[in-house]
DNA sequence: GTCGATGTTATCAA
DNA sequence: TTTGATAACATCGA
């Protein structure tokens, strides 16, 4: 589901929602994804009061007081949601922390890929997962990103996805990001120019931080803590439109598998070069 | 009912 | 080095 846009809403929501509060009684329905297991997080973030979110690429952390960090990935379909008790709850729904304020913070994932880890704050950076990660797309400075380009023969797209180079650009604004820069996913990454490997940093900070602005894309289930859709599929210019006319040359976007992703495009304004 | 695809990523083979 | 297949799993649409 998520890419870095909707876990920073996430996250944002993590913030304004959860931290402050106390963790007064946990719930455990299915416990397979979490480390070190169910029964450690049970009884790890009992009492527990959360005191800061934050995130890099798309793993996210939840600091606890203790000197413990929730640290966690929803991958695809993973869900943080805070609800009143009252309210059913949703299917897949694995488990349930009780705040301090009468409310539930309840994560689902109805595909089981997504994963929670609990530990120390000082180790939640050495995670595997988070310790292979290159530096957040949006703080890796520019010359840093043209050196990463220049450095591989990948198609560009594969670039954009691979998270131990660039952290937090998933399908949908990889296919994006290329299309407003005017790239071809399939072009060779060490094959672009400087000004056009400049102009996919440029697109890969304006889609990401518009995307945040518009609370990320719901195209299927995405909803963010308090159960809120993002806007930014609205704002989608080829990811899911095949068939439909380019909104720059009214060309028809196309789909096709690239670095093994479904992927869309604009034939005419990306063209390979 | 079947088939293919889905926003992610780890692993293994070629 | 890089790519592709496969796997994890559930759901949705054709």
């Amino acid at each position: 589901m998520p890419e870095l846009p909707e876990v920073e809403t996430v996250v944002r929501g993590l913030r304004a929602e959860v931290v402050g509060r106390r963790f007064v009684s946990v719930e455990l329905l299915r416990g397979d994804r979490f480390r070190p297991d169910g029964q450690a997080l049970v009884a790890g973030l009992l009492h527990r009061q959360a005191v800061a979110a934050r995130r890099l690429g798309k793993v996210f952390f939840l600091d606890l007081d203790d000197d413990l960090t929730l640290t966690g990935h929803l991958r695809m379909t993973g869900q943080f949601r805070v609800q009143d008790p009252l309210i059913e709850r949703a299917p897949h729904t694995h488990l349930i922390l009780g705040l301090d304020d009468g409310r539930e913070l309840r994560w689902r994932d109805a595909r089981r890929f997504g994963w929670l880890h609990l530990g120390a704050t000082a180790d939640s950076s050495a995670l595997p997962e988070v310790v292979k990660l290159g530096a957040d797309a949006l703080a890796m400075p520019r010359e840093a990103f043209l050196e990463a380009l220049r450095g591989s023969r990948r198609a560009i797209k594969a670039l954009l996805l691979a998270q131990d180079i660039v952290a937090g650009v998933g399908n949908i604004y990889a296919d994006e990001i290329l299309h407003r820069a005017g790239v071809n996913p399939r072009q060779a990454s060490d094959t672009l120019s400087p000004a056009r490997a400049r102009k996919v940093h440029e697109a890969m900070l304006g889609i990401l931080e518009a995307a945040i602005a518009a609370s990320g894309s719901s195209v299927s289930q995405y909803v963010d803590v308090s159960g809120e859709a993002g806007s930014f599929q609205q704002s989608h210019r080829v990811y899911g439109r095949a068939g439909q006319r380019c909104a720059k040359c009214a060309s028809a976007i196309v789909r096709e598998v690239i670095a093994s992703r479904g992927t869309y495009y604009c034939p005419h304004c990306q063209r390979l070069r």
